[in-house]
DNA sequence: TCATGTATTACTATGGTCGC
DNA sequence: GCGACCATAGTAATACATGA
């Protein structure tokens, strides 16, 4: 395996060649190769930038002056502006729409050495993912690909994040188990699915991982966390859709590191024709009211921060037992104007209330009267960051995580991976 | 401690809708 | 018509709260 790596390290690599000509001379080019990704992939944009690395890595070692044209399939902005922002430009790169057929030198991150070749000297490629080669459909593909970022999951998680029904999914699972690429598994009380190795190879195909590169850590959720916590994030993007009939969801993850922060679950399409992010964190309500305060702030600030950045609205959630959401009602989040807060009651699925831009909203059933927080200020979005309400930090909950920590370049709020496990199951 | 009811969860069956 | 997909109702298993 080595030895052939060794000798041809493209081999491994799913990359098209596009070579570039500046000159009349043909045995002169651009040393240009070509990645597809897709937002349908199933993983969200820093593990696809990740991916985007690890090709730059093994074309530096394969070529003396490669250069790398990543083709992104993806609707709105987002996705596209989040990988260009995430990926390490080690050698000169371009990230665009999958629609545009040619490239130019000029758009690439840096200038591209010409590198001279033999004629007819082509480089050989692992060739593009095909399905159907490994006798599996597309949506099977799916199912697998959500399953690989969830290592075990329940249906219903599964249905959610995959965005397919319930029973839909059913029938995909007893293909997959049928042809041995998931297996039954225990989940704490109740069983579900757990992707095994095959399949797991078999979406890591699909993602062009070259053979032998360690991805692990990136695949999968950033962080784990307690069983109804994790089920309520997991089930996000359902929830949305039962919550907002006008609601077109792109794509959902769980545990993903964005810009700043990582939310419990991230959703990410339309509502009413607008571009938007829906960031859902749930809370079970362990740390006292100080603590409480002092993680949100931070987070709605970071959130507020990505909105501005990336000019898109977000919606921020917050879930919980109810007397976790009431608590969020006393503070005032005029500044937010790119973001709204909306609170719930976490047992009550596919229920949310409506939203407006910089206030609060919960729908909480005891305590009946909708609680709006009515304080009209100046919209002024580069108030950034905002004071912190109230300087009271008792103790900082230590961080116990032993998962990775690959630094997104933040460290301020999410290091509270201690008390990420509700621990009542 | 034990029995009971309720809530939550997974699983199944069946019939319907939609587009080709 | 047919396949792909969805909605819904109903069953069974389990945990939890409650009260004797």
């Amino acid at each position: 395996m080595k030895r052939i790596s060794l000798s041809n390290p493209l081999s491994n690599l799913a990359l098209e060649w596009a070579p570039g000509y500046t000159t009349n001379r043909q045995d002169v080019v651009l040393d240009i190769f070509r990645h597809h990704i897709s937002y349908k992939d199933g993983l969200p944009p820093y593990a696809q930038a990740r991916i985007i690395d690890l090709f730059a890595n093994q074309l530096i070692k394969a070529r003396p002056h490669p250069a790398l044209w990543v083709s992104v399939d993806t609707p709105g902005n987002w996705f596209y502006a989040e990988i260009k922002r995430l990926v390490k430009f080690k050698i000169p790169m371009t990230i665009q729409p999958s629609w545009k057929p040619i490239i130019w030198e000029w758009q690439f991150s840096s200038p591209i050495q010409p590198t001279h070749i033999q004629a007819g000297d082509f480089p050989i490629l692992a060739p593009l993912f095909d399905p159907k080669e490994y006798g599996i459909k597309e949506p099977a593909l799916r199912v697998l690909q959500v399953l690989a970022r969830l290592k075990t999951a329940y249906r219903p998680e599964i249905a959610s994040l995959a965005g397919f029904s319930e029973s839909h999914v059913r029938n995909l699972l007893k293909q997959l188990q049928v042809e041995g690429l998931i297996e039954r598994r225990q989940i704490g009380k109740y069983e579900g699915y757990a992707i095994r190795s095959k399949g797991l190879r078999i979406v890591h195909r699909s993602w062009n991982i070259p053979k032998g590169v360690h991805f692990t850590k990136y695949r999968g959720e950033f962080r784990y966390a307690g069983e109804r916590h994790r089920r309520k994030a997991r089930m996000w993007r359902a929830w949305l859709e039962k919550a907002y009939p006008d609601i077109e969801i792109w794509e959902s993850w769980t545990e993903v590191p964005i810009q700043r922060g990582i939310p419990d679950a991230l959703a990410w399409g339309t509502h009413q024709g607008k571009e938007m992010l829906f960031w859902l964190e749930v809370d079970s309500g362990k740390s006292s009211g100080q603590t409480m305060q002092r993680i949100y702030s931070g987070r709605i600030a970071q959130a507020c921060r990505h909105a501005v950045a990336w000019n898109l609205p977000i919606i921020f959630c917050i879930m919980g037992p109810g007397w976790v959401v009431r608590h969020f009602r006393k503070y005032d989040y005029s500044k937010f104007t790119p973001i709204a807060l909306i609170g719930h009651d976490w047992r009550d699925f596919g229920g949310l209330p409506q939203y407006v831009m910089g206030e609060w909203r919960d729908d909480l059933l005891q305590n009946r009267a909708l609680h709006i927080s009515k304080t009209k200020l100046p919209f002024d979005p580069n108030q950034y960051p905002p004071k912190p309400k109230k300087k009271k930090i008792n103790k900082t909950p230590k961080p116990k995580s032993s998962k990775p920590r690959f630094s997104i370049g933040e460290n301020d709020d999410d290091t509270w991976y201690g008390d990420r496990s509700e621990g009542e199951e």
